[in-house]
Order: C-alpha cells, then sequence, then structure tokens
DNA sequence: AAGTGGTCTAGACCACTTT
DNA sequence: AAGTGGTCTAGACCACTTC
C-alpha cells in the first residue's frame, strides 16, 4: 500500500516537483517541454497510440490486458480504462468482452463501410469490383500539394480506377498519395490485391489511415467521366474530395471521387 | 453502511426477487416487462431520458446535480455520471465545469452547424436568410408517409423555403411535418421567426430534434430549381433527402434540400 | 478455473464557478 | 466557502471466453 508514495498526488502544482503524473514509466512529458499538463488518463493514451504507431502492436493483434498496462504505466485499471474506453470510441482499438483488446486493422469487414458510404438505393451495402486504371509517379501540383501538406514539386503517386457495383461502373476515383510513404507500390500489385485498398496500404506499407474529412459537391460530368460511368456528358454526379490522416493527423491521401448516383446514395447519419 | 441491504447486488438472478436493479427509484422495469436486463448506467440513462422527454427540464435548463440524481435513483454518483456522459456524448445535454449540466438547445451556436452542413469553400460558416414560398396542409403521400412513420393520407404539414447565403440563393428546400405535432404552424409564424427552424419547432411545439439520417445524391435542376437557385435547368445540385428524429427514435420531419454547390460545399468527418 | 473486459461502489482530491 | 463536474484510486463482483 503506502498510499503517500507512488502516485496519487498527480495534478499537483503544475511545476513543482511533488508526486507528478505518470513519471515513471515513459517519460510523458518528462521535465522539459511544454507547460500544459493533461489528465493522467489523456497522457495513458498517448502512452498506448505511440505504440499502436511504432507498430509495438500491430492490426489485428491483441495489446496487453488493463491489469498489464496499469502495472506498465503505474496507474490503476481505472485510469487506463478510460484512455481505451476513449481509443475504442476512435476506432482505434476494439474492444471484445472474455478475450482482449485488439488493434483495429482494415481487414475487417467491420471498417470497410466506414469509409464507403455509398450504398445502394436498394439492398445491402457490398464491396464493389476495382479496375486500374493508371499508377504513376508525379510532382504535386500546388492544389496537391496543400491538401496533402506537402511542398509544390514533392513526389507522388498518382492512381486513377472505376469501382463498379454488380459491373455496373459506379464511381470513377483519383488518389495522390505521398512518395515517400509509398515507394514500392505498383501497378500490378494493386491490380492482384482483393479488398479495399486502406486494407493494401496497412498491410504493405504500414501506413493505417485512421481519419478522414470529405467535401461534397454536385458536379456535371465530364467527357471521360462519362465515359467511363457510362452517362451522357453534364450528367450531374457527386464529387467528393477526401483527405485522410494517419496518426498524429499527418495526411496520407488526397482522393477525388466521382459517383454516379442513380442507383446508390451517399448515407449519412447527423447526431 | 449496511452493505448487503440497499443496492450492491444489482444484475443478479434476472427474475430472481432478490437485491434488483434500481427497484427503490420509479420502477425501472419494474415487474412485468420483457426478460432483457441492462445495466444500471443504460436504466438510469433511460430514466434521464425519460425527464428530458417529459420536459421534467426544459431546454435550456440546468438539471440536477450527479450527487442529488445519485441519490434521487439510489445509486452511485459513478453510475449517474457514466450515464450523463452518454447522454452528453449524444448530444442531449451539455456539462459545464463548476455550473452543472444543462438541457442541449437549438437555440446555441454550437447546435446550428450540426444540422447544417453546408459550408463557403472560402470563409467561416455563418447562417442563411430564410424566404418561405409556401405553408398548407395536406395529405401524407405512401412515400411521405412511410418515411415519417405515419399512414398514407395522414394530415402533415408542407413548408418550401429558399435559403440564401450573402443574398445568393443556395438552398431550395421542402418539408414534411407530421400534422398532429404541428397543429399551430402558420406561415406568418414561420416568415417572423428568426433562427433555424429546430428552434421554433423546439419552443413552439416542443418538439426536440436530436438525430437525422440523411441520402444524398446528385441531380439536375429542374425548371422550378432552375428559377430559384437562379442556375439553367439541368444543372447539377446536390439532393439531401432527411428524416429527423425526436426521443425514443420517433420521425417527425422529412426535408429534401437541393443544394447549390458552386461555392458551399457539404462537409463530412469520417472518423 | 483462470483471464479478459464490463459494471458498480465509495471515497479522495482537483479545477472551475458562484456566492 | 460551497457547489459543480472531472480525475484517480481500490476493491468487489459480473459476463464472457478459453483452457
Amino acid at each position: 500500500m503506502n498510499p503517500a508514495s507512488s502516485n496519487p498526488n498527480n495534478n499537483g502544482t503544475p511545476a513543482g516537483g511533488s508526486g507528478g503524473a505518470g513519471a515513471g514509466s515513459a517519460g510523458v512529458q518528462g521535465a522539459g517541454s511544454s507547460p500544459t499538463f493533461s489528465p493522467l488518463y489523456q497522457q495513458i493514451k498517448a502512452l498506448i497510440t505511440q505504440s499502436l504507431q511504432s507498430g509495438e502492436w500491430k492490426p489485428g493483434e491483441l495489446i496487453p490486458s488493463e491489469v498489464e498496462l496499469a502495472a506498465r504505466f503505474k496507474v490503476s485499471q481505472g485510469t487506463v480504462r478510460k484512455a481505451i474506453d476513449e481509443l475504442a470510441a476512435e476506432n482505434l482499438v476494439l474492444r471484445r468482452q472474455g478475450k482482449g483488446t485488439f488493434v483495429s486493422t482494415h481487414h475487417e469487414a467491420r471498417a470497410h463501410f466506414r469509409f464507403l458510404r455509398l450504398v445502394p438505393d436498394e439492398g445491402l451495402p457490398h464491396q464493389p469490383e476495382s479496375r486500374i486504371l493508371e499508377v504513376k509517379r508525379a510532382r504535386a501540383s500546388a492544389e496537391v500539394a496543400r491538401l496533402l501538406e506537402m511542398k509544390s514539386g514533392d513526389a507522388v503517386v498518382y492512381i486513377r480506377r472505376v469501382l463498379a457495383f454488380d459491373a455496373v461502373p459506379t464511381i470513377l476515383e483519383e488518389m495522390w498519395l505521398p512518395g515517400l510513404l509509398f515507394k514500392g507500390l505498383t501497378a500490378e500489385r494493386l491490380v492482384e490485391y482483393k479488398g479495399p485498398m486502406y486494407g493494401l496500404f496497412e498491410s504493405e506499407f504500414g501506413t493505417r489511415m485512421i481519419r478522414a474529412s470529405e467535401k461534397i459537391r454536385a458536379v456535371a460530368a465530364d467527357a471521360g467521366a462519362a465515359e467511363y460511368l457510362r452517362v451522357p456528358e453534364g450528367a450531374p454526379l457527386l464529387c467528393a474530395e477526401r483527405v485522410s490522416y494517419t496518426y498524429g493527423d499527418k495526411a496520407v491521401e488526397l482522393r477525388r471521387g466521382l459517383y454516379l448516383t442513380a442507383q446508390h446514395h451517399y448515407q449519412i447519419d447527423l447526431s
């Protein structure tokens, strides 16, 4: 026991010498950085996120139990629990009663539809077929660089593809990826890969997408889109411009999709 | 103390006579209903939601403190806390440290943009000007009835309006509301009312919208939309079909909006 | 039986707001 | 000083899964 020494006093005088939050574990915000203090469970959450980011626990794997983590970080199980609660709410981990807590992965049916919101007007959502049109190395334009938080002229990988539901071409999609992160990405690799592209990024390139922001507009089909989606030029299409982020809010993908919404719609829940 | 009598045993034998969950308070799921049991904090959450729905605490008002609620429901503060945590996560209440917990209201800048996702490409989001075109009583068509979970031919209120940002007409909107809930709704009342329509519904008709589901498509402007939004016939527009719900997942509004996305876009965060 | 996450309690102290 | 929500702890027991 000895309730006065180990930890119970954590949020004392911010810069004072005593107690201190989780200083015993891994130097959360040890000594010399900013004077902003955060609750213990937020620090624990940051530490766990670091381990996720560093690959100490890989997608799909089991992470240590709450009891183990509590011992490792020298805090109570309740504090670890609150940290993991938030990570689970952000879909970074997945809790399963009786089994443990797992690192989320894009190789799960569960994750597939979190980032594919185009669903059929009738019937159940399902995965589309992908046909790669083009893969090439290029230089980031000013606009692409701005959205990907890079510099103009930096190396990017450019991908273009068509997605079809039940053999009906429905999505025409362009992607720009930072060249440094996706060095070995080839058309062959993309063509042979089955399943969501984020699964490939996660497994082969160690880049796990965890969050995205989309801007949606209605646009008129240009000649190219009209051909691939088999609609008249000028037909209305949904245009979704997405920027995806990995750990630390780092932008890792720009995607621009044109969606044919004759038999499908984009589904959103406002709450 | 007396740790054996008051409450500590809650999830015991489901239909057994002993202990029981929160039976001392308000008959959570007293005796004769379904055999499905839920955690105590979920029952407390349901009780609090009932009080919100019944109007015991009105939008904008302070609800009792956690300590008071714990006494009222004869559970620990931690259990009340977890219940309120979820209500806060669902935006039904708003916690403010040091002050208390308040019932959410649509009369807040905070709430305005939760259901208006059309934001300008440049500059900050702001509230549009509303111009009412039409208000009338009508009978629900089969489609309207299905979406509003009513019967074909039931009374509805039909509203049509144009919303303009900086004097630029940008949204053409139709609404269908259950006639029973909105008996006194007149064009005059709508025209003179400033601010979001959900604020009016909440204050004047006691119907608080808490959740919505939208389906989004790209469509071509018909003659009417073209005129009101000042675009050529056939121009691409976003079409958002929304069903809004109040407490108990009861549908209370069907709304169909056509959005001009030349200077604006629909903003979504996927996480 | 043992281990995991899930619930519940009780008590302490902290940060913020108001009186 | 008193009241509120916010954090942290410690311990108990439950539900679920695996051995």
